[in-house]
DNA sequence: GCTACTCGGGG
DNA sequence: GTGTACGAGTAGC
């Protein structure tokens, strides 16, 4: 019989004494699939020291778990060596067996390394058969009945190996979100707390539905099933999950809430935590580092929408209101926390509904994220290219798809790979790696302020570090650190390797294919007319960018199996050499100025304001460049800057120009200036990027001095919109046990005293502005809704001070002006006066001081303390101290 | 300017 | 499950 199927997991499992590894996948009709393979054992290798192999030899024949011991030729991994050298290889009966015996090795005296004695059972399988996470298998074998696994499909496999398809067989995913009570008040906890609400959303529909919720109140309709107990929801949960058989399960903070949450009811109530495509195995939860959860459901993958998003998407909050709100243009239903117990409560069907209905939407939303936004496409492809499984690229970092690559290419080739080091070594190395130090890019000195005088051509450097292996054939097994015959080529700055004519690095290889592949997917996309299929080609194209961009910082990475820090610092080092040799090439061959550069780009202002003119100039200068580059270097030559603001290293702003088949189409960049920060207010953001705007595109530096100008006097008119206003903060713990007077607390208790009910709580946001008036800062902090109904006064000074003025004055500062012209110093109402500090006298502001130690301040702490405890004045340039009272 | 510590999301 | 494992933002020197 013969099968193909697309692996979405694999694991093992004893079977009389010996491992069987398990296969879970959809074959091509979309039926579920477990393959069964027995007869694969695990194995690894040590190397003696000199002459001792007969001695491990015999530590590891009197061990029970060894099946087999056998001497090979292997090839040493790090540094160049032109032949193999001969090793132990050791295969156990049982995986389980293998970390014992290597720890045990660790402290045999014979020993000199281990190799490969840290591969998780099932990747050394896929490794050996050439089988990736999310790729295509294709198997002989015979059907077997088994009541072990739920799949549709159960068959042994006598023989397997990879399939090519482009295909994805069809997903189908699952979201989950729970609604509980809290007696404590603080978060839930499922030791004491019950689940009242679980809602599951489908996609594709479930029975013709979209969603389901379970409830122990309320009245059933066709998609609210009533249950009589927490017991026989979690029972009907797992029902509903074996009935649809999702392939993905979803849910929003799923791996930090929900499941940890589910699964410990199932536990403390017994229902049978199966969910997964084994009756077996259940799905269960670990905690890995503090706050970090990780999810498994054998057969399944988990797969957070609110982790997707976090690494995907750059936004000010993460919360799924936000969230859905961005990415979904939907709105998440408006029930507050401290509001579903009462809802529940109340007896009310009405009120039961409604927040029956709100999990239902919730859950919905964690689904369409994921569906929507097509969050998995990226991860899919990133399987599939390292050989990780789906659930693993999720989850995991760059390393890990590093190292399985790795350890393919290698093996393919006779090398063997390390195993990670132990805590002990990776100490040695951080310690290695802070005296010896890795030097980053060449960041050259800008020239700050406005280029508005000529163009501003923008040069890069294509794929620069992976370019840069290939180039030198930069590699641990190429690289050379004693004496050889071999022909070598020697880094700029004195790295050796040997030359790819004696033996390609296996890096430089496998950069080259990931490369290759690129250009040829991005070419198939220029002839892809079909959405779906143009997708996942984008998505291939990301992955590929983002694979070849992770073999530099595994070199450097201390816990990488293959950190070598001469490596890295021979890429870095090339990088430098080669942006600096192109800056010269620059100003000798041309006599234009870069004006600035980081790393892989440079940026040269040239004499001409015509966009097409600057364009054939900067192709000029792009091909006179890539004319001298040696190599696989070369650089790119893609956007224009029409004005160019720049405020420091890794801080500008520029109006960018590119051109998409023969039209210019425009842009601001910016880079290292952010607009959007939690804990500034809206009219920071849009002061800033006004400002910017009218600074790039009009020039005008004068004009956006006015505009900044015009936006205090607002202020101070009180004519901005409160909502303009709202700072937000996290009330992180009690608000008792504060020390210090924190703004936002300060605001929570007045809300409490006001009404107890609805004040926020331990891990609520809270949103104030701070109003006129004598007291201290962190006592003025108001709620804006208050402030409305009661007609309050903001506090203009603070929101200048605190809020517009710090990111505003650094763009100002480079564009050469002083902060009393910012101030509006001379001109209108000026701010100072608007202090109108008591006495009124003509007193300049210059900053806060300790009455008790003098300790100065550009802006005054929000306690309205000092570090030591002392009251805070306004310093006068004079000396005097008056004392504080900012805003009447 | 740097490094050390915190906190996110969820009810 | 042969698995030790985040990252931005802010406060604190």
């Amino acid at each position: 019989m013969n099968v193909r199927m697309q692996i979405l997991d694999t694991d093992y499992v004893i079977i009389e004494d010996r491992p069987v590894v398990r296969i879970f996948g959809k074959d091509e009709d979309n039926r579920t699939v477990c393959g069964f393979v027995k007869g694969y054992f695990p194995y690894f290798y040590i190397l003696a020291k000199d002459g001792k192999t007969s001695d491990v030899e015999n530590f590891v024949s009197a061990k029970p778990a060894v099946m087999k011991q056998e001497r090979v030729m292997k090839r040493f991994p790090r540094g160049f060596s032109a032949v193999p050298i001969e090793m132990l290889k050791v295969t156990l009966r049982n995986p389980q067996k293998v970390s014992e015996l290597r720890e045990l090795l660790k402290t045999h005296p014979a020993v000199g390394e281990i190799f490969e004695a840290d591969i998780l059972f099932k990747y050394r399988f896929m490794a050996d058969h050439m089988v990736s996470g999310m790729g295509w298998l294709e198997a002989d074998g015979s059907d077997v009945n088994t009541h072990t696994v739920k799949t549709n499909r159960t068959f042994n496999i006598t023989k397997l190996g990879p399939f090519e398809s482009p295909k994805n067989a069809q997903m189908k995913y699952l979201s989950v979100d729970i609604e509980t009570l809290s007696k404590s008040g603080a978060l839930p906890n499922p030791q004491e707390d019950e689940i009242i609400i679980v809602s599951v959303a489908f996609h594709p529909e479930h029975h013709n539905q979209r969603s389901v919720v379970l409830t122990t109140r309320g009245a059933e309709t066709g998609s609210v099933i009533r249950c009589l107990d927490e017991t026989q929801m979690l029972e009907k949960l797992r029902g509903i999950i074996d009935d649809y058989d999702p392939d993905i399960v979803t849910g929003f903070n799923i791996n930090n809430f929900d499941m940890p949450f589910i699964l410990k009811r199932m536990e403390i109530l017994r229902v049978p935590r199966t969910i997964g495509r084994c009756n077996e195995k259940t799905a269960y939860t670990k905690e890995i580092m503090k706050n970090r959860v990780r999810s498994t459901i054998p057969g399944r993958v988990v797969a957070d929408s609110y982790q997707l998003i976090k690494k995907n998407f750059s936004f000010k909050r993460y919360g799924l209101t936000d969230v859905s709100r961005i990415l979904l243009k939907q709105e998440k239903h408006d029930v507050a926390h401290s509001e579903i117990s009462k809802l529940w409560n109340s007896g009310d069907r009405e009120k039961i509904l409604r927040l029956i209905e709100y999990a239902r939407k919730d859950a919905e939303l964690a689904l369409d994220l994921v569906t929507e936004k097509k969050l998995l496409d990226k991860y899919l492809e990133l399987s599939k290219l390292s050989g990780v499984l789906l659930q693993d690229s999720l989850d995991g970092g760059e390393a890990g798809r590093v190292e399985n690559i790795l350890l393919r290419e290698f093996n393919k080739r006779n090398y063997v790979v390390p195993c990670k080091p132990d805590t002990g070594e990776i100490r040695k190395k951080e310690k290695e790696k802070e005296d010896r130090g890795l030097k980053g890019g060449f960041v050259l000195t800008p020239k700050v302020g406005l280029h508005t005088d000529g163009l501003v051509v923008v040069l890069d450097f294509r794929s620069m570090y992976p370019s840069i292996f290939r180039s030198y054939n930069i590699c641990p097994t190429t690289i050379v650190t004693g004496n050889t015959d071999a022909d070598t080529t020697k880094t700029p700055a004195g790295y050796t390797f040997v030359t790819k004519t004696v033996q390609e690095g296996i890096i430089p290889n496998i950069l080259g294919n990931l490369l290759e592949e690129r250009v040829k997917t991005k070419r198939a996309m220029r002839q892809e007319t079909d959405e779906e299929k143009l997708r996942v080609l984008d998505a291939k194209q990301l992955a590929l960018k983002l694979l070849s961009n992770s073999f530099y910082g595994y070199t450097g990475y201390t816990k990488a199996k293959l950190y070598i820090l001469d490596i890295a610092n021979a890429i870095t080092s090339c990088g430098r050499y080669l942006i600096q040799s192109v800056n010269q090439t620059v100003e000798q061959k041309f006599g234009y100025q870069p004006i600035y550069g980081d790393t892989d780009s440079i940026m040269i202002k040239i004499p001409e304001t015509d966009l097409d003119k600057g364009w054939e100039l900067g192709a000029k200068i792009a091909e006179k460049i890539n004319g001298e580059l040696s190599g696989v270097m070369q650089m790119e030559f893609e956007k224009i800057f029409k004005s160019f603001l720049i405020l420091t290293k890794k801080r500008y702003a520029a109006w960018k120009f590119v051109k998409e088949n023969g039209h210019w189409k425009d842009r601001i960049e910016m880079k290292g200036i952010e607009t959007v920060r939690r804990d500034w207010c809206e009219l920071v953001s849009d002061t800033m990027n006004r400002t910017i705007d009218i600074i790039l595109k009009k020039g005008d530096t004068k004009e956006a001095l006015n505009y900044f100008n015009g936006i205090m006097k607002e202020l101070i008119e009180n004519k901005i919109p409160i909502e303009k206003l709202v700072i937000t903060k996290n009330v992180s713990k009690s608000p008792t046990s504060y020390v210090g007077l924190q703004p936002h607390i300060e605001l929570v208790k007045k809300l409490q005293k006001r009404n107890s009910q609805d004040a926020p709580g331990v891990g609520d946001r809270v949103g104030y502005v701070i109003i006129k008036g004598n007291q201290l800062l962190s006592k003025r902090t108001e709620d804006p809704e208050y402030v409305k109904e009661k007609r309050l006064e903001i506090d203009p000074v603070y929101y200048v001070e605190n809020q517009l003025l710090p990111p505003i004055e650094r763009i100002f500062i480079a564009l050469g002006f002083t902060k009393s012209e910012l101030l509006g110093k001379g001109r209108q109402a000026s701010l100072l006066e608007m202090m109108r500090v008591k006495p009124a006298q003509s007193n300049v502001f210059d900053g806060f001081v300790c009455a008790s130690c003098s300790n100065v301040y550009a802006s005054a702490p929000l306690t309205g303390l000092c570090q030591c405890g002392g009251r805070i004045q306004i310093k006068t340039p004079t000396g005097a101290a008056e004392k504080i009272s900012i805003g009447n």
